[in-house]
DNA sequence: ATGGCAATGTTTCATTGA
């Protein structure tokens, strides 16, 4: 079961590269960030037509989210969830759904703008709220995918000298990261060896790209009874590449389908 | 010390992203 995570900054504008991109790599579910669309024009029968349903929640300009399932292998999103219940929030950010026996969490983490600014406190609180919801027992083993807006590690920065401290590499953040970690989440990038230099992030300014100057942001945690039924996790940066891509790449898990163990 | 690029709607600029 092949499940990815993608912020696509504007599904508006990169509808096509979506449909063109399941094409090439038709995984059983995608989560998307950054859809920018109110739901009434999210694009539900343009994937309808590929063999994809969805569950989506949006809003104008910024933020938005969306999960999409194989419908021939794992059909509709089942159970959805929209946002945290114990963390109201106008920021469309979360959604969460049922599929092939997973609780599948798609989550669009704030950005924090900068270290201390009102937007970082916010990211802060909003996270502590996801580590206490996902604290409470589910039935089902949960994946944890999304733009996590936060390089766990050093290894996780082209210049980690000229990031440290800063928003996405400051301790509060990474401690965050870990606690996810402490609840039981596996970073599915880090079960295997990786060559350096892998990231799922580049600025669209100062040849960032062409460069490799990039932050490894865009996560898939997963359960711990579903660490070992990870056959691989990778990053697909071909994706960044042509005309008006979006600044990050897909993250790709490879998940062994579920025993009697769930 | 700052901008660099891209998308959006508040549109010919300000705001946000990361």
């Amino acid at each position: 079961m092949k499940l990815a995570t993608w912020n696509i900054n504007s599904l508006n504008v990169r509808l096509q590269r979506v449909l063109d991109w399941l094409d090439a790599h038709p995984v059983d579910v995608l989560c998307l960030q950054e859809t920018k669309l109110r739901d009434e024009r999210f694009p539900r029968a343009a994937f309808e037509a590929i063999g994809y349903e969805s569950a989506f929640a949006g809003q104008p300009t910024y933020n938005g989210v969306a999960i999409l399932a194989r419908r021939d292998s794992v059909g509709a999103p089942a159970s959805v969830v929209v946002g945290n219940p114990l963390f109201p929030d106008e920021q469309q950010r979360l959604i969460s759904a049922t599929l092939a026996g997973l609780r599948i969490v798609c989550a669009y983490f704030p950005n924090g703008q900068s270290v201390d600014s009102d937007k970082y406190v916010y990211k802060l609180r909003w996270i502590d709220a996801l580590i206490e919801w996902l604290s409470q027992p589910s039935p089902l083993p949960t994946v944890l995918l999304g733009d996590f807006n936060i390089a766990p590690e050093d290894r996780d920065v082209h210049d980690p000298v000229a990031w440290e401290g800063q928003v996405l590499c400051s301790p509060r953040e990474r401690e965050r990261f870990a606690r996810l970690v402490a609840l039981g989440y596996a970073d599915a990038f880090r079960l295997f060896e990786q060559p350096a230099g892998l990231y799922s992030w580049w600025d669209y300014r100062q040849l960032a790209f062409p460069r490799n100057a990039g932050l490894r942001i865009d996560h898939i945690m997963v359960a711990e009874a579903l660490a070992p039924r990870v056959r691989e996790c990778r990053i697909d940066r071909e994706a960044r590449k042509g005309k008006q891509p979006s600044d990050h790449a897909p993250v790709i898990a490879d998940i062994e389908p579920g025993g009697a163990s769930g």
